[in-house]
RNA sequence: GGGCGAGUUCCCGAGCGGCCAAAGGGGGCAGACUGUAAAUCUGUUGUCAUCGACUUCGGUGGUCCGAAUCCACCCUCGCCCA
């Protein structure tokens, strides 16, 4: 059945450019339709179809933060979960999920997985580590201890995750850095990298690999510059990877420098493979992106905003801390089909994110996450409809603001 | 009735003659957060104002150049004795 939907895309293509590409019978990637550099596009993976453009929800140590369960994503819509390897490997440990049968019977969510390779914790624990070529030494942010990781440790540990996807394991560069530094380091996690596909084709041949299909993103990296970048995408692309991401962005650069670099690197990325932004973003930084030719995006602001009472809307942003909503009656968002919004007033959420009840934590995640899914729903629905371009550009001015 | 002890800014609580508008918590108000060391962090919290000025430490009156701090009396609360 998918051999046959892929010979209909294989026969729209020759007519419209559009692109499907097969990895195996259920590992493929089709551009559905586009609007300028706007892409939409599926994702067929053994886990399941990624509809995209999409945003994945952060659950790092194998549950979203304000406890969420994989019952509760399905219910807000969410396609893809994102878990990370250096915090399972430190607890409880990748061994203890290998033996559990991998992250999706750990979890309960048989949706795609998608694992980080340890490549951010790399720049956030910064204070904590030491990079050579053979990898990166940690001190534990549990207890201290010394961890080495590198590309093939990563590739490992990822594989008894058994995610769906896997990312490359990579140095996320801090902003600024020099040129030179910068340059050395992209060179390496290039090394870095092919180290991950010869570390990860060994893997998935294994008889006892959970996964056997598991998948792996490349990792784009060079900080501001953007013949850095260039041509690590043009070395990246060679390899025929299952996606590409761009690492290294939304680290503290200006907005405007995260989109020219976007659009520097766009033209080089492969068109017939997911292009995944990583760790961005703001909605409007999504649309922004979207409209840049990007299609896989994952954030902790929904979940960490909310913990703190950052709640998008589609009016703008509230603040549900903020005094004059105490004996608010209306719900966070009239316009938002979310489970909190359905039942729970803006006066009762207050209430119990200031008195730190569990429930607020809970609520609010599940708001600000459905929001984004529903962001993503109805960017996919203008691209399917083919007015991408007046949505974003209506949304890109509501999204940001306070209110 | 007698004997101790205590009353500090929204709350708890430090201060015990000048460096005190008064430490530190809590609470309040506001802000930050972008591949989660984040249920975290930052600012602010007497009044007016730019330095600065003014009012405040149970009450009233004293001592002193100067008092939240010392003295006298009063009020309130706690414990003990009758």
């Amino acid at each position: 059945m998918l051999k046959g939907r892929t010979a209909v895309f294989r026969a729209k293509q020759k007519r419209v450019r559009l692109f499907s590409v097969q990895k195996e019978d259920y590992i493929m990637f089709t551009l559905l339709k586009t609007e300028g550099a706007a892409r939409r596009g599926r994702f067929e993976t053994v886990h399941g179809t990624i509809e995209t453009p999409v945003f994945m929800n952060v659950g790092t140590a194998a549950a979203i933060k304000g406890g969420l369960s994989a019952y509760d994503l399905k219910e807000l819509n969410t396609q893809v979960l994102l878990c990370n390897t250096y915090h399972l490997h430190l607890r409880p440990g990748d061994d203890i999920v290998a033996a559990q049968g991998g992250l999706h019977k750990f979890t309960g969510w048989d949706k795609p997985i998608l694992t980080d390779s340890g490549g951010f914790q790399v720049f956030s624990l910064s204070s904590l580590r030491k990079i050579t070529e053979e990898g990166v030494t940690f001190a534990s942010h549990l207890d201290g201890h010394r961890i080495f990781m590198g590309p093939e440790e990563s590739m490992r540990i990822q594989s008894h995750l058994a995610s769906t996807i896997a990312m490359a394991f990579d140095e996320c560069v801090e902003n600024p850095a020099e040129y030179d530094y910068s340059k050395r380091s992209c060179e390496r996690t290039f090394r870095w990298l092919v180290r991950c596909r010869k570390e990860m084709e060994k893997l998935n041949a294994h008889p006892d690999t959970i996964n056997k299909n598991q998948m792996l993103f490349g990792i784009n990296q060079g900080c501001t510059y953007e013949d850095l970048r260039i041509k690590h995408m043009k070395q990246i692309a060679e390899l025929g990877l299952d996606g590409y991401a761009i690492g290294g962005l939304a680290v503290g650069e200006p907005a405007p420098e995260m989109y020219r670099i976007i659009e520097a690197v766009e033209p080089f990325m492969p068109k017939d493979k997911p292009r995944y932004l990583m760790g961005v973003g703001t909605p409007v930084n999504i649309l922004e992106a979207v409209h840049r030719g990007v299609d896989f995006f994952d954030c902790v602001m929904p979940s960490r905003n909310a913990r703190h009472g950052h709640l998008f809307t589609s009016q703008g942003i509230i603040n549900i801390n903020n005094e004059k909503y105490k004996n608010d009656d209306s719900p966070i968002d009239p316009a938002c089909d979310c489970p909190t919004c359905q039942r729970f007033s803006r006066a009762y959420i207050r209430h119990l994110i200031k008195a730190d009840e569990m429930l607020g934590a809970r609520l609010v995640v599940a708001h600000n996450l459905r929001f984004y899914n529903k962001l993503m729903e109805d960017i996919r629905f203008h691209l399917d409809q083919g007015t991408f371009e007046s949505f974003y550009r209506e949304k890109r001015e509501i999204y940001g603001v306070r209110i």
